[in-house]
DNA sequence: GCATTAATTGGCTAATTGGCCAAATAAGCA
DNA sequence: TGCTTATTTGGCCAATTAGCCAATTAATGC
C-alpha cells in the first residue's frame, strides 16, 4: 500500500481544495472562535451573499463544516475542534523562513 | 488575531492548493518513502512528462518538495518529514464514517 | 394570505487551472 | 564538438472554478 487507496484520497483532495480558497480558509479561521451565521460570515468577508453562500457550501460538502437552521438563520461551524492543529500542521508541512515564528501548537 | 495575518494566509493557501489535486497528493504521498527521480515519478502517475514536471514545479514552489540534480536525473524528496502526520491531519478535520477507520496516528 | 428578512440556487461570463505537444535547456559521454 | 538522455519551459486549447446578478426557497410576523 504506497499511496492511499481512491476513495480516501478523492476524500482527502476534497478537504484539501475546500481550504485552499483565501476567503473559504478565511472563513474557517473565523468559525474556530464559534458558530456564526451566513449574514455575519458575509459581512467578515465583503463578498456577495452568493459567493459567500456558495463557499459555505462547498465547506459542508467537504465535511469541514455544518450548518444548522435556526429561525432565520443558518448557523455555520467547525465540523470538528481540530482544526488549529489542523493550521499548525499545514504551517510546518514546509519549513518556511517567516512563517510560523512563534508557533508552539505541534503537529508533528 | 481572529484569523491569520496575509502573509501566512497566503502562504496556507498555497501549500493547500499545491495538495488539492489528485495528481499532486498522489506524487507526494509516493515520496514519504524516499526521494524520487522525474521519470520514475512519472511512471507512477502515467501522465505525460510535462506534466507531472509542473505539478513537481508547483508542490516545489509551494515548499512542500524539495529538489535535487544529481547527473541527468532530479531528484525530489519531501521538504519536512512530517507529511504523515499531515495527513492524519487531514482525515481528522472532517469525521467521515468510512475513512480512517484504522488510524492510529494522531494529529489533534 | 401577504410582506419581510435570510439564504440558496441558476445562469452567465471572466479568470484560472490542467494537460498535451513541441521546443529548449542541462548534463554526461563518445 | 556532437550525440543522447532527463527535465523544464512555452504555447495552445479544454475544463474547471469564481463571482456577480436575478430569481427562488424558507421562516417569521402581520
Amino acid at each position: 500500500m504506497p499511496v492511499a487507496p481512491p476513495p480516501l484520497a478523492a476524500k482527502r483532495v476534497a478537504v484539501l481544495k475546500a481550504l485552499a480558497h483565501p476567503t473559504r480558509l478565511l472563513l474557517t479561521e473565523a468559525l474556530m472562535q464559534g458558530e456564526l451565521c451566513v449574514c455575519d460570515l458575509r459581512a467578515l468577508v465583503g463578498d456577495d451573499l452568493s459567493t459567500v453562500s456558495k463557499h459555505l457550501s462547498l465547506l459542508k460538502s467537504a465535511g469541514v463544516l455544518v450548518a444548522e437552521k435556526r429561525g432565520l438563520n443558518v448557523y455555520y461551524r467547525l465540523a470538528c475542534d481540530c482544526f488549529s492543529s489542523f493550521l499548525a500542521c499545514v504551517d510546518q508541512v514546509c519549513p518556511s523562513p517567516q512563517s510560523a515564528p512563534t508557533q508552539t501548537s505541534a503537529c508533528c
